[in-house]
DNA sequence: TTGTTGAGATGACAACGTCAACTGAAACTG
DNA sequence: CAGTTTCAGTTGACGTTGTCATCTCAACAA
């Protein structure tokens, strides 16, 4: 027996996955709501019943992905980390690695903020919470929130360099594996 | 007397300006090649004789803007400078500025690379010429590298978490200006 | 059973990027 | 000078897209 709010719950899966699907692998120009509901196996204008616009949809998958990063560093903190600066060096690198497999999501996980941006930063507080603490590991509870927004911002601009084709190599000599390295580095270990 | 080269060239000039200002007043969306040809007092598929498609228009739109923070890198570069890492901080500011003051505009230079990357990032590369000068005036030569890297990263990161919305004050308690400063002082000085 | 609800389908519309065909004046050629 | 070419610009049209109004119909409530 399926009831109603099963299906209906169904669909709303199926839209955001059709929908994470098409921008991995067409990007955003991609993403269209026929192309998302056909590949939900609904018509196009039903993804108007689960989301208010496209963008609602979009900020869905974005809300999902943050969900799963935010995931990933609670597995990290839970670990006992024997070496804390391993365990933010694994958190800082797990970005620069979503960004290369994913650029598409990882671009629309930090675009523009929308009109009503509580539902996509709600999800990134968690996740910046939980990097926080990695942080704090390391550098001491007192420094954390500096040297937390100074990592987060760092280790974001590697990525986002990266995937836009602006970090030279030729130029810096350098990938974002040991410009994260380098970063650690320079932290005052406490 | 006005010759058809000059008047060619005219509206090259207004069809950049156009796109450049409804980008900044209403993001990308708002730019469609219909406005931007009534606004160069031109008809919609007039802008098809200067440039390939939309996205050569913008590509236009970003290389202009990447040339403009090269001549206020360039400016840095040719005083005395006294201070080098206050040379230093104002060019990272520099980006933080441009960012806070021209959001659309900012994400616009970093957009995923069109098919031909070449134009875009030829101007990109002197700009990060310029900035390698500065960096190796702080920590030497040696070492400017794969500290330019790092600070360039470091800069775009909390220019763009920024204008994102993902640099959550509350939580970090710092300001762009305050990462920079951070950043900087971690720095190994020559 | 009968009435209600809500997920989904369909038709339609305006806006958009883009192309083909056309126009006219500047620039070139003899 | 006349004839020809070139090319910036216009107009008409086409396919695609997001979105809305309307309709359908099966699940639920009474």
């Amino acid at each position: 027996m399926v009831t109603r709010v099963e299906t209906a719950a169904a669909t709303r899966r199926a839209l955001v996955d059709a929908a994470g699907a098409l921008l991995d692998a067409g990007g955003p120009d991609a993403v269209t709501l026929r192309e998302v509901g056909a590949r939900a196996g609904v018509s196009r204008s039903a993804p108007y019943r689960h989301f208010a616009d496209k963008e609602s949809l979009l900020a869905a998958v974005a809300t999902e992905a943050w969900s799963e990063v935010g995931d990933a560093l609670e597995a990290l903190v839970a670990e006992p980390a024997a070496r804390p600066e391993q365990a933010l060096r694994q958190a800082l690198l797990a970005m620069v690695e979503i960004g290369r497999t994913r650029p598409h999501l990882y671009r629309l996980m930090f675009a523009a903020p929308a009109a009503d941006p509580t539902v996509v930063v709600r999800a990134a507080e968690r996740t910046q919470d939980l990097f926080l603490e990695i942080v704090a590991a390391v550098v001491g509870q007192g420094a954390a929130r500096q040297y937390g927004g100074l990592l987060l911002s760092s280790a974001h601009g590697v990525t986002h360099l990266e995937i836009s084709g602006h970090l030279l190599e030729h130029k810096w000599q350098a990938t974002g594996e040991q410009l994260v390295d380098l970063l650690i580095g320079l932290l005052p270990m406490d």
